[in-house]
DNA sequence: CTATCATTGTGTCAATTAAACACATTAATC
DNA sequence: GATTAATGTGTTTAATTGACACAATGATAG
């Protein structure tokens, strides 16, 4: 276990937090990282609190390397959550004041502005590690989750949708799957995000028309049946995607 | 002059601001709501705090019907600015402070994040108020734009990008526009959003097959040529298309 | 080692959408 | 009443999308 040692909040600034959605993507499923409870068992959201000195950002790519171990996380910010009654009404809190890192009980007590930042890490790459308040740290399937401590259900489905709108206008796939992968991978990868079924090979015209793809020399033997040719992506070509996104619009 | 009395900082939640960037528009020009600091005389964004029983968005409606008068205006939140410098090195703090609102200085001198709002509203029904650290509010157009206190122009910038995304996928009109308008005007409105010019017929066969619009048996006349037809929004396609959005994508 | 099977590679055709452009109509002005 | 400059309403062509057909191939079973 790689926890930290010891909680220490009197150097976070007050009511703010920020829970990180990380989308990973494994035998042919969106997957996202969760942790248990250590005392209710119940599932959440990784997520944390912003240093004095720190932007959210740096505190969201700090708290995404203490549960995956990895760097350079893809991470977009997507909603503010700020009911004022998001988490004063619930049991997972006293989970956390019970597991006594905070002895006097100010800090969980607080209200909380929650920023929603969503991850897409290679799921072969991360290694999920628990934090202070947890016992444990797995991937789960989406159909899977059913409820969450607070509001994150609610976090988490804001961000599948924020996702779901980032296909329609940018490149995704780069920071989900592997370094080589092929054609009918990326395409189970869109379908799985959207929840629908596409067309192959419609599906192949339209992503080798945003030449972020390079086909290999290879093939991706041992599966049944013909073996599909392997890509990778043209990383120059994709961070221009990435800038100008792919559709012109207006 | 409608100011507030009294600024009460003892009400509002630490470290937690919002900015709102509010567009108008008149005269074929985007315009933006700005106030000018009492002391300085620089201009910055209409902003707040978050009291410590409401929402963000609660926030952000109190603030802009406090700046303008109005009610149910249209409110996105777009961005969360939480650099760790992007206060501390500013004379607009002083200006604040100077303002005697918080005599022993702890409220301005601390450490904000900032939520970044941008609202669209109609700029003939809109009625500019000040608020107690300024002593002008002022519609201006963007061009007239160079410089704004701490990181405001960025945050300008930022909203006007999400606007522009806005327009690809959502309508967009009902807030800026008076109740009737000509198929030229909400023409010009795109164009000024975007920057750019589009093709009078093309425009209107698109924005036609939204089935958004509903042409009334009137015409504007006064102007110079012929006199165009004049249009309402069909508010309930309106809102579904707000939800369901413009295009498909995948 | 050959036939079978399921999947991949490639391509076509029709329907829809977008881009470029032309001409008739009309309200104000002179 | 002619002129002007903008509006109303097309058409034509190109590009994109959607639906679908068939050949190629790697593993497996017999």
């Amino acid at each position: 276990m790689n926890q930290e040692s010891k909680f220490q909040y009197e150097k976070f600034l007050n009511h703010i937090s920020l829970d990180c959605v990380v989308f990973g993507f494994h035998d042919n499923q969106l997957k996202v990282l969760l942790l248990r409870m250590k005392f209710t068992k119940e599932w959440a959201l990784p997520g944390g609190f912003v240093k004095e000195d720190e932007s959210l950002e740096s505190a969201a790519t700090r708290v995404l390397k203490e549960r995956t171990c990895l760097d350079n996380i893809f991470l977009k910010q997507f909603k503010v959550f700020s009911d004022p009654q998001r988490s004063n009404t619930n049991p997972a809190v006293q989970d956390l004041i019970d597991s006594g890192a905070n002895p006097d009980q100010s800090w969980f007590n607080q209200r909380f502005i929650s920023v929603g930042y969503y991850a897409l890490v290679d799921f072969s790459k991360a290694e999920p590690q628990p934090d202070y308040f947890s016992d444990l740290c797995e991937w789960k399937s989406l159909n899977e989750i059913n409820t969450l401590i607070l509001d994150h259900l609610q976090i988490l489905n804001k961000a599948l949708e924020n996702l779901r709108m980032q296909l329609n206008y940018q490149p995704i796939g780069y920071n989900l799957l592997p370094d080589k992968f092929t054609m009918p991978e990326l395409q189970k990868l869109y379908e799985t995000i959207l929840g629908k079924e596409l067309d192959r090979r419609n599906f192949q015209r339209k992503m080798l028309s945003y030449n972020i793809l390079i086909r290999l020399e290879e093939r991706k033997t041992g599966g049944a049946h013909k073996a599909p040719f392997l890509y990778e992506f043209n990383l120059e070509n994709y961070q221009k995607a990435l800038q100008n996104g792919l559709y012109g619009g207006w």
